[in-house]
DNA sequence: CGGTTTTGACCCGCGC
DNA sequence: GCGCGGGTCAAAACCG
């Protein structure tokens, strides 16, 4: 015998049935999709009516299914009638309330309750079609995300076999074995591991999928700039606890380790790694004016110490990057003496942990800027050339200063964002590219500084025009501590841009040579950047000892806890 | 109860 | 060697 869900299928296929159809869905309701829909419409004459013409319909419905579904198999058939089932019930609810013909006029007196009552009744159809369209698009990113990981640990796994190899080429012990292992297997991750050798891990992809569980989390909770934030990170602590968090601690210690003093006890590398140490020392300072006490960045922070610097009468807060066990990353934040609307932000350090997309503009900014800076620290006019490109091309957008103090123990870019015109002109652009901030705009619709990821992001993918340089390397070493930057379409433009940051910073000269030309290209290349032509960004040079990189983005909210990377002043 | 903040103590480098 | 200042540690307090 026919069976009488395939009927639904008729609607979708061919409108001429729709008519019939009307009369028809409630009988579907009342027999397959009952448990879907426990609302019951029809009084009993009115079902017996319905069965009678589902019957009649009964034959239509074989031969569409014949049409349509014949050459599924069992399971995908069933969820095909399933979701047939809650469509249709749309389709036939219209008229189901009353028994007329479909012709009913709504006339009657009651026309206006049983369109109320059909018209929730298709609400309710279309809701639960809604459900089921994204119960399936969920399933689709699930899979993709299972995807990715996989590769994701796959590519990790080689990069592993390929530095045992190098390792063993230097008579290294056969720990990293061991990480090998670790990568692979998702059981063992706490296991100590002494000497383990870091590899640049690269999860900036990560920050998709962390991403779309933020906006599922954001639904549901009002505070989505934190959210935001926070889910991601715990993604990215559940990727590393896979990994191999040791890895990263390690990493993480040679930097910032207690004893203050770098353990580089893999092989002495490198110009990489020397330069890596140079970076962790060099710094970015931005200074934003906030009237809030915290700073959207991107990144969870957790503060380790407070204390009075001399000459401030305002408390200097530390933060420790809390994101991955074992981050570097740390930041300083202080109002400015002189002014105290004026929120200072110093980072130092390179994240070892993926980021959330909110993090990645600023974390790739602070990366490059950082070794722009430290490019761009060899004395000669370089230096001066490098640091106006740092901050005309970083900053393109923003109409802030960038200087190099060399009276810092520690070479730093500051970036004047005070300054801020451009703010409210960034997001008014209209051919500029709309980074989707999460954070920014939402949370802190007042608040200039929350936009200071959004600018950053422009900046980067500003620079990505350019990245026809870019190498796979810059974010090698792991992501400045620099706040954030938008989702998706960013990361792999951020990567670019970080590529290219990365291979100009590699070459003073090369960077002098081209800061004219790509000062201009940003602003008229890019439909994007058409509105950054103008950019007041001054970069003065006054030392050229190299710096650390540090950017900051003013966050309103007042907790460190917010994932959204806020900055606590005070 | 676990994570974060607070805050005094401690460490380290530097200049005198 | 001593003092100073910057930076970090870590126990206690706090918080959700």
């Amino acid at each position: 015998m026919a069976n009488p869900t395939p009927l639904h299928h008729i609607p979708f296929s061919s409108p001429n049935h729709r008519y019939h159809l009307r009369h028809l869905e409630p009988p579907t309701l009342s027999l397959s999709s009952m448990e879907q829909f426990p609302v019951n419409l029809l009084a009993s004459d009115e079902k017996r009516k319905v069965l009678n013409e589902m019957d009649f319909f009964a034959e239509k419905k074989d031969d569409d299914e014949l049409k349509i579904g014949t050459s599924d198999e069992g399971d995908a058939k069933g969820k095909e009638l399933d979701f047939n089932v809650n469509t249709g019930l749309h389709l036939l609810t219209a008229n189901t309330s009353s028994d007329q013909s479909v012709v009913d006029d709504g006339i009657s007196p009651n026309s206006e309750d049983k369109r109320s009552k059909t018209e929730m009744v298709v609400l309710r159809a279309e809701m639960e079609r809604m459900n089921s369209e994204n119960r399936c698009l969920k399933d689709t990113l699930n899979q993709v995300r299972n995807n990715y990981n996989t590769l994701q640990m796959h590519l990790l796994t080689l990069m592993q076999q390929q530095e045992r190899d190098h390792q063993r080429a230097h008579d290294d012990n056969g720990i990293t074995e061991e990480h090998g292992q670790k990568l692979v297997d998702d059981n063992n991750k706490q296991r100590k591991n002494d000497k383990g050798f870091v590899l640049p891990r690269q999860f900036m992809d990560l920050g998709l999928a962390a991403e779309t569980d933020e906006a599922s989390l954001s639904s549901s909770e009002g505070r989505s700039c934190q959210n935001r934030s926070r889910s991601p990170a715990n993604n990215i602590d559940g990727m590393l606890k896979e990994i191999g968090r040791e890895e990263i601690s390690d990493k993480g210690s040679q930097g910032w380790g207690p004893n203050k003093v770098p353990r580089l006890n893999h092989s002495p590398k490198s110009v990489d790694e020397a330069a890596e140490a140079t970076m962790r020392k060099a710094r970015v300072s931005v200074r934003a004016r906030s009237e809030a006490p915290m700073i959207t960045d991107g990144c969870q922070w957790r503060k380790y110490g407070q204390k009075m610097a001399k000459g401030n009468p305002c408390p200097r807060a530390y933060y420790r990057c809390t994101m991955a066990a074992g981050c570097p990353v740390r930041k300083q934040v202080q109002r400015c003496a002189e002014d105290r609307t004026i929120l200072i932000t110093t980072y130092e350090g390179n994240h070892n942990h993926p980021l959330p997309p909110a993090a990645m503009a600023m974390a790739s900014t602070t990366s490059s800027a950082a070794r722009m800076l430290l490019s761009g620290s060899m004395p000669s006019a370089d230096g001066l050339i490098n640091s106006n490109f740092l901050a005309r091309t970083l900053f393109p957008c923003s109409s802030s200063m960038a200087t190099i103090s060399a009276s810092a123990p520690f070479p730093t870019v500051t970036l004047d964002l005070t300054q801020t015109p451009n703010l409210s002109q960034f997001p008014r652009s209209q051919n500029q590219f709309q980074i989707p901030f999460p954070n920014a705009g939402q949370s802190f619709p007042n608040n200039p500084a929350a936009l200071l990821p959004q600018i950053f992001g422009q900046a980067l993918y500003n620079q990505s025009k350019f990245s026809g340089l870019q190498t796979s390397q810059d974010m090698e070493g792991g992501h400045q501590a620099t706040p954030s930057l938008p989702a998706a379409m960013q990361q792999g433009q951020q990567n670019q841009l970080a590529g290219t940051m990365n291979a100009l910073a590699a070459d003073p000269n090369f960077t002098a040579a081209l800061a004219a030309a790509i000062t201009s290209l940003i602003g008229n290349s890019h439909p994007n950047n058409a509105n950054n032509t103008h950019t007041n960004v001054v970069a003065t040079t006054t030392s050229n000892n190299g710096g650390s990189v540090s950017t900051s983005n003013n966050n309103s909210n007042g907790n460190n806890k917010v994932s959204s990377s806020s900055f606590p002043v005070n």
